[in-house]
DNA sequence: TGAAATGTTGGGGCG
DNA sequence: ACGCCCCAACATTTC
């Protein structure tokens, strides 16, 4: 019988998998691979990162899913290119399945894989999976891409009405579990352990995607607020594919238009790298590149140990410290006073939250730096200056959840302002002027 | 998904 | 009763 191979990336789950659900529907035999990429994980500064703990925990249970309908999951450990011209040996293959990544590291590495499977005769064929459309698939009318989002959104929502009514199978689940008797059967393919990827355990868990149809539904009333349990954190489950897009955009369609804009900035921000990769270094906006970062170096570590003497400001920067997760609000406020009162480049801080955050994505982290610091697509105007301690009153009023992470505010071990407000918000604002209008 | 400055209005105190 | 001032509340403009 034909074998294909499906190659797991960022779509770590059996259940409601495009591309593996075409796998299985395609006649062959499928078996499954999963390859821990060299280049990414040499890039990672911590050893004990958690992501990689939790891909790895992730890929152990695949695993054993997988050995439970009598097959299993293929691990590899280098380049991709290196491991491909393993795989082609030590398997006979026809064909490779698997998911569309939409970042330009993965853009590229495809590309070389795609060329080097063509040189075998063997087709890879890729199918959407991470979101809900492509970067194709919601354009203005001229065929231009949409760089500002509520027009996008109104497109993506009357496309998505569209897509209801003419396509039944849209956002339905694909029924993976149909077809589980077309997975390859063998044993024992073996794992590689963290130690031997050069990686620690790390101490931070991840909690699990729960049901959490309760938040959907109150999100919009709640998730504003740190001290409440608003927001949904699946965000490294998005990332990761440890759960499906679709159905989460089902459940929102449903529970909370504004849960669901929050899935419509993800593909808004998805299409936006995919259209404009230059936004990786570069901001959105060229003039935003003349101005005169101050990038003070204390000032930085300051801000990333929250220790700016703004309260709600350090909350956040340790809750990311100690968890690996920042409540949405308050990347927003984080961001605000780096690049705008401490006038500190959004690359700068783009990089310490790519290192910490869990559910680290590109685009997502790019739009939101870009947004904070006014370079971005729909930007806040610059002169947007959030007001640390007015966000502090509106946000978490009675202080919990600052409290929670800075425990000693009010005390006289609590840092002094690193900046005045008043000061630093005619800084900002005289710089940004005399850099934009230049 | 901002905040501050400036402008306008209207009620009330007061001579 | 009237004009004047103050100021809170709200609206608009500006950064």
């Amino acid at each position: 019988m034909e074998k294909v191979i499906f190659w797991f990336r960022r779509d770590l789950r059996l259940a409601d998998n495009a591309g593996l659900y075409h796998a299985l529907r395609s006649g062959k035999e499928v078996i499954p691979l999963f390859i821990f990429d060299k280049e990414i994980l040499n890039g990672l500064k911590d050893r004990k990162d958690a992501r990689v703990t939790f891909i790895h925990d992730t890929i152990r249970q695949l695993k054993l899913d997988l050995r439970a309908i009598g097959s299993d999951l293929i691990v590899k450990f280098g380049s991709p290119l290196t491991v491909w011209k393993e795989v082609v040996e030590e398997y006979s293959i026809t064909a490779v399945f698997t998911n569309r990544d939409y970042e330009p590291y993965a853009k590229q590495r495809d590309e070389k894989i795609a060329e080097f499977l063509s040189s075998q005769n063997i087709g890879l064929i890729k199918h959407k999976d991470h979101v809900i459309f492509e970067s194709d698939e919601v354009l203005k009318d001229d065929g231009n891409p949409y760089t500002v989002f509520t027009p996008y959104k109104r497109k993506w929502l009357t496309t998505l009405a569209k897509e209801n009514t003419t396509n039944s199978y849209f956002l339905s689940s694909y029924p993976t579990s149909k077809y589980h008797s077309n997975f390859s059967k063998f044993e024992n393919g073996p794992s590689i352990s963290l130690e031997q990827m050069g990686f620690e355990r790390s101490s931070i868990s991840i909690p699990p995607a729960e049901t959490t149809q309760s938040i959907i539904k109150n999100y919009h009333d709640r998730r504003n607020f740190p001290a409440l349990n608003g927001t949904s954190r699946l965000g490294i489950h998005f990332r990761f594919g440890t759960i499906s897009i679709r159905e989460k955009a089902r459940k929102a369609a449903k529970l909370s238009e504004t849960y669901l804009s929050e899935l419509i900035w993800r593909d808004f921000y998805s299409q936006i790298l995919d259209h404009f990769p230059h936004i990786v270094t570069q901001a959105f906006r060229a003039k935003y590149d003349r101005i005169p970062w101050r990038n003070n170096k204390e000032d930085f570590e300051k801000w990333c140990k929250g220790e700016t003497g703004y309260p709600i400001v350090d909350a956040g920067m340790r809750e990311l410290n100690s968890t690996g997760h920042m409540h949405n609000r308050v990347r927003m406020i984080t961001a605000s006073f780096l690049t705008k009162h401490l006038l500190i480049d959004w690359r700068w801080g783009e990089a310490y939250f790519a290192e910490k955050l869990l559910d680290f994505d590109l685009a997502s982290n790019n739009g939101g730096w870009q947004w904070a610091s006014g370079s971005g697509t729909d930007a806040a105007p610059y002169f947007r200056i959030f007001n640390p301690h007015t966000q502090l009153d509106k946000f978490d009023k009675n202080r919990e959840y600052t409290k929670r992470f800075v425990p000693e505010i009010g005390t006289d071990t609590y840092p002094d302002y690193i900046v005045d407000h008043k000061f630093a918000r005619e800084r900002c604002l005289e710089t940004y002027k005399a850099a934009l209008n230049s």
